[in-house]
DNA sequence: TATTTAACTATAAACTTGATAGTTTAAATA
DNA sequence: TATTTAAACTATCAAGTTTATAGTTAAATA
């Protein structure tokens, strides 16, 4: 009862009783959302297709945020023996979920920064 | 064409163009995301509110945050010349669309987070 | 032996966020 | 009269995150 009212956003209403401290906090660092919509519309996209597409990324903070969104069971990486290497990532079960609730989001950001820049 | 394909997600997929340089890149810092919702879900809030109920927050945090949302067009300042003074926030218009975007994301949080700590 | 290529790792600088104390204003209180 | 009170911040420095850039690893090939 208490505890619960201390991580909320809002008693009234039920749409958010999510802490920082918890996938937002992850969803909310950079890049983070552009990665997840990027491997959800391509099926699958290695490393650096990943590097390409995200245009100005770092690759520490691509590796981080691949690692973090792995292990909250968001992505899923798969390597293959090959040389040079191959790595594959896609979205899980969740992270499929996860996307379909951010399409409203990308799609209002989208038609937003297109406004601007028409 | 070529200077979209640059900032583009997916060249297949219209879902999103959106470079991390827009407003994206607003909503990708931490609080971002909680502010507008906690501002959307009781319509008006104070500063002094806002503190608390995003609990852990730090005031520099929050009134950067704030002037941000600001400069963006997402929430609007009102402020009361009384002592102690009085400044609420509430959505713009374009904060509201925002907010109803942001709503599945918010929801699939809130019930991933609440099966973690259930 | 040197080269090639994907997928990272290492490191230091730059930028963002956090913790904590302090500022401002004027009415209410001691 | 001096002190207290309260909201909405600002200032400052420490801590954490992101960037830029160079380097590592592996094995087939020139």
């Amino acid at each position: 009862m208490q505890k619960e009212s201390k991580r909320c956003i809002s008693r009234e209403d039920d749409v958010c009783l999510c802490s920082i401290e918890g996938i937002i906090g992850i969803l909310s660092k950079k890049w983070s959302l552009l990665i997840i919509s990027a491997i959800g519309n391509n099926h699958k996209l290695r490393y650096n297709e990943l590097e390409k597409k995200l245009d100005k990324i770092s690759p520490k903070t691509l590796a981080d945020r691949l690692k973090e969104l792995e292990n909250a069971n968001i992505i899923k990486r798969e390597s293959f023996a090959e040389i040079p290497p191959r790595v594959e990532y896609s979205l899980t079960k969740e992270g499929a979920d996860l996307r379909k609730a951010i399409m409203p989001l990308m799609r209002w950001v989208s038609s937003r920064d297109g406004k601007l820049s028409s």
